[in-house]
DNA sequence: CGATAATATATGCATATGCAGGGAGATAAT
DNA sequence: ATTATCTCCCTGCATATGCATATATTATCG
């Protein structure tokens, strides 16, 4: 038999349906929705994920710090890290180092910060609103419900 | 009544269930498994989805253009111009201009990219199955089933 | 108390993501 | 044919993402 390295066909019709490059690909589109929403309010979907739960947190008990928050969003610290930088930098949130771990920071959310929270979530609503009208009414809880479960378990298997 | 302006609570419990913030953030646990799984390959899951849509067109048709691939994975051109080239710079690929539209460049998958990709193929099915496996049997066609429906609407809307 | 381990954050590197806008080439209008 | 328009790609900018690793600080063990 003659060597045919290169023309052997790879296996690949089931890549298709890749749940991770769906949920990739899900993600992107449903960005540039919220995102394009929210530019008004000088935020990114992601910045408004963040700076929501710091703001919730905020009003439940003590100062967030990086760990806790990067867990709670499920989010690398070191990413969480450098995401924070613009807010800081724009004085919607501000840290300290905290009295009783020097290593930890704690991240307040400022009055300019909720500021702009505020003007932020009727877009943020807005945003939701297309996404449902687009994928579908029946759809979106579904999806939603499936995320939170797949969270869930993703979480606990760490 | 004296102003209250920053203790006016603001409505945000709906945005822990946020869809967008869920499908980010599944697809960041996502992610971390997959390219967990591929870097013995050399590939992240972002490189090989679009090496195999690459490989899946050279075996059905003419080569593809940037513009074409782009819309096939639901990702910007200029998203995708950038993610290229690190495969062009590793020879996985190569990129010729169109003879007869000189403004376009036609892609092409290399012999060595074939057989990365070949590599890369079983390291994708294992992680998969610990997607499955972590999110449940019936959680993950149900999950599948939803971004290919939603992909299909969000597509149609532009 | 001092050495060691564990924890919280930060930095270097590399990839991913897309909007605004620019340049080259193709197509349509006159 | 010349102009206008449209299409395809590329670059500059800014944010997002996480691994390996470094630094600072706390906790633990002997």
């Amino acid at each position: 038999m003659a060597a045919r390295t290169s023309s052997e066909r790879i296996e690949c019709r089931n890549v298709a349906v890749c749940t991770c490059l769906g949920l990739r690909r899900v993600a992107r589109m449903a960005t540039q929705i919220f995102d394009a929403h929210l530019a008004p309010a000088g935020l990114t979907i992601g910045q408004f994920g963040i700076l929501t739960q710091i703001y919730a947190n905020s009003r439940t008990g003590p100062p967030t710090t990086m760990k806790a928050l990067s867990s709670t969003i499920g989010m690398d610290p070191t990413t969480l890290n450098r995401t924070l930088k613009p807010l800081e930098a724009e004085k919607l949130i501000c840290t300290a180092p905290d009295a009783r771990d020097r290593r930890a920071r704690c991240i307040h959310i400022t009055a300019f910060g909720q500021k702009r929270l505020a003007r932020a979530m009727p877009l943020w609503r807005a945003a939701d609103a297309e996404l449902r009208k687009t994928i579908g009414a029946e759809t979106m809880p579904a999806l939603s419900g499936l995320l939170g479960l797949a969270t869930e378990r993703l979480r606990k298997s760490e």
